[in-house]
DNA sequence: CCTTAGAATTAGAATTATTCTAAATTCAAC
DNA sequence: GTTGAATTTAGAATAATTCTAATTCTAAGG
């Protein structure tokens, strides 16, 4: 996670600042064009296009992240600290959880995939309360 | 994973077979445009539609799995057992692995989430050894 | 066998999601 | 202030997915 410094260092226009606070205020997972929405209320000259290039641009900088389980738009969520997600297989509800990382699992992976390793999520697929 | 008996009791249209044997027969995970590509060779009247309504219908029968991780199409898998997935946040590739799933894991996941679980799998990024 | 109703397929249109383009604007550095 | 690079804009273009209506297939009942 970037510091309230290293964010103001990147100058970011006032478009990418609008794009940023409507993921930082939200309780949800927005789609892009979601985004785009609640963006056009802050700053309603934006342009879909921005909208698209904002979020690349964030999640390129490490600000959000773009999630996506099949079926559907991605979505995008303020970056926090390493986490997991839920997903209901009869509704499509995401929510964030978090586990801990239990030792070793990470390197195991690395080593089975031969891959330089960054992060390990995890992700429960199951029926949410509602749909239960 | 369904045995061979419980697929063939299923009854499978002549296009859904040729949807399955495509994926079953790929060693990579395919988009259902190229799904779509490969089994026109097959079965060269088979429309997309078809294919889309194919994947559907063998994903909710629990023959293949649905991947994506952000950006592009989704993508088509055999259904093993539960398996991981470590994704290259470079180039993009995606790799199957298989790591343990330890003790507690899945419980706790279904405690903090109040979901019911029913898989959990891991996603590692990091880079993969071309892009290293 | 026939008929028939429901499911599946087809071709293509429609919709949704995402990216691209070209012109205009902004902004920082000289 | 001028220049050039980056960004934004509006809208077009492309890609991904779903829908529609007409046709075909299939399995069950007579």
């Amino acid at each position: 996670m970037k510091s309230t410094k290293e964010i103001e260092e990147l100058g970011l226009t006032k478009q990418r600042k609008v794009v940023l606070s409507v993921i930082m205020d939200s309780k949800e997972h927005l789609t892009a064009n979601e985004v785009f929405e609640l963006s056009k209320g802050l700053l309603p000259k934006i342009s879909f296009a921005t909208v698209y290039n904002s979020l690349r641009f964030l999640k390129e900088e490490g600000l959000i992240s773009e999630v996506n389980f099949g079926s559907g738009a991605s979505k995008f969520d303020r970056m926090t600290d390493r986490h997991d997600h839920a997903i209901c297989s009869s509704c499509g509800k995401l929510v964030d959880i978090l586990l801990d990382l239990p030792e070793d699992l990470m390197r195991k992976a690395a080593e089975r995939s031969k891959f330089k390793p960054e992060t390990l999520e995890f992700t429960l697929r199951g029926t949410c309360p509602e749909c239960k």
